[in-house]
DNA sequence: TATGAATGAGACTTCATTCAT
DNA sequence: GATGAATGAAGTCTCATTCAT
């Protein structure tokens, strides 16, 4: 799929724009002046608006969906799983700040059509039966809801976008970590444990 | 301040519109048409539309932090003041599903204006106070970020706007236990605990 | 015609408003919270918005009208006709400068009916021939163009109504001295004359 | 600064309905209608109605600062230069009917912007200005009050908006002789003067 | 590819007016 | 007489989209 040139240009341009106005608060002229065109110009890049938002979320979807599922695959405990889980998710938060801003603020959870609803669905799934797994080898408690779980996990992961200020690939490792670290060990102090 | 006799009914169906259309997906017609009056008429209750949206949001607001406020003193352990922040957050999504929908989607966690930006940090810092005092009594682990943790915790709280289903008081206190559960054991077994 | 009794302060109030936002600026609500009761109310006294524009104004123009009428039939030179015409007209802008600014800013030379094109015409006319009178008896310069001459009377007395700040009775004479000076005399110095 | 194609298209039909209804009174769809686009296709031209307001009036408004400013610097004796004050005011008026009318009774006087305050205190002290001249160099009674002399003739001169026909150059130039006659010469006659 | 202009629908908002109480 | 509420039309302005150049 060759891309006119300035493609990129455009697709950043919206995603900044759209995670500091909304979607629906942002105009496609704001979207030009951003990159620096005429808002009739933008029409030989996209069809429509909703085209727009779908350019700047679709490829980091997919990338954390792939990275997921390839670590589900892997073979490493759940605990090492989900810890890493946390990692991809950051990392691409990290990097992609605005794309995943818009994406959770415009897409995720909303059904907005068949298409993300599989597409929010399956990484829920992913997550879960990491759990699952957990669950199973006897390293997470019997007692966890896995579903409920990674809904836990996925809403802190997401909540990020509200707060996160990206830095570099070091920090977005460390706070995953930490994060992991509260849903892995919890908040209570082990005694002697 | 007497309200006009209709504006209960102004702010609900905007809650419902605004949560399902999202604010800006909203249009003042839509909302009167769900009340049964013309749009120009809605100008009786309200001064904009962006009014509107405090209007919805307020109250429900205003509940949280005070009960939330009113938890903290309590004589309580902190573990048990944590379950009970999930289960007053719970409660009042079961209860008011559309408003806080439509809070957390366009006003929390965004800096909109002094006064929410004040209500975001004060109930950030009231949960942070309590689980810091939960490290300080010893409860939880003295590696826990408190501030961190309270955004997780928070963060798995609203999300669930994009996925919980109201079923009631009884239910809402058990998804609630469940969350504030895994925030506190983890989800890691516990051997020989 | 016996008047409700709050009659006068709705026609001030709306005078008042008037005069500061403009006819078209203004609103009822703005009158009636000029009077301390709300806007509906108004129709309690009105029939219609152009009803109170006419009521401010038609007093105060046939006043105008009646008394600049007698002084044309007065047994004086043209040239004292000429200064109490002026005397007259800034005596009611002194009085009543929000009715007069109205008038002048919304009717006078507008056209708006027959009922305004007739009294603007009677009055142009009324001062025309107090000038005509003049020329006839040799006081006033056999080449000047007595409608020419009202008009631009009438102008110069109109657009006090942008500048001129009430003072009382003495002041407005001592102006509308000043200008009937400046109309009768000229500005050229009289050198021997 | 190249000016859309249709600008002036613009610019004259918003005079000419303006003038004729109003500022208040004319709607954007009026003036789209008069230029035979649709109201929508006005904003490509316009930031706001106000805007067009001053863009109508601006050029005028500076023609007639120019001009006067200059002629104040001339070599001439005062009465020449009221004279000619009396001209470039009224071959405007001739040539820009509507636009004068849309300053006149929209703008003049009113104080909307320190813009237009500035614009109207410099026309007043420059008329002012030559009036004190003339008093100086003894061509113009001693007794004269220049300012208020200047406020006559502005106001003479601006109510001709009021009741002038345009009808070329020359007829303008008859006009403002006449009412230039009545303010130097005044209405009395000059006995052996 | 980019531009400038136009389109047309629809948004928020104002407001004169009416009316039951 | 006054009130609170509703009406419905109209107004200003925005914006996704189209299209000739």
């Amino acid at each position: 799929m060759p891309r006119p040139s300035r493609w990129d240009d455009v697709v950043s341009a919206a995603a900044r724009v759209f995670s500091e106005k909304g979607f629906g608060g942002a105009s496609l002229e704001d979207v030009a002046n951003e990159v620096g065109m005429l808002k009739g110009s933008l029409y030989n890049y996209i069809k429509s608006k909703e085209d727009l938002l779908f350019a700047i979320v679709r490829p980091n979807a997919e990338e954390l969906l792939d990275r997921t599922r390839k670590l589900k695959e892997a073979d490493l405990p759940a605990s090492e799983k989900l810890r890493q889980i946390a990692e991809i998710h950051f990392e691409i938060i990290d990097r992609q700040l605005p794309y995943v801003t818009v994406y959770v603020q415009e897409i995720a959870g909303k059904g907005l059509s068949p298409e993300w609803t599989a597409m929010d669905r399956e990484y829920l799934t992913l997550v879960a039966d990491v759990i699952a797994e957990g669950i199973e080898e006897g390293d997470f408690a019997e007692s966890t809801d896995a579903r409920m779980s990674a809904r836990a996990l996925i809403g802190a992961l997401n909540w990020a976008t509200r707060w996160y200020q990206p830095g570099g690939p070091a920090q977005a490792r460390a706070v995953a970590g930490q994060l992991a670290g509260i849903f892995l060990g919890g908040l209570l102090a082990r005694r002697r444990g």
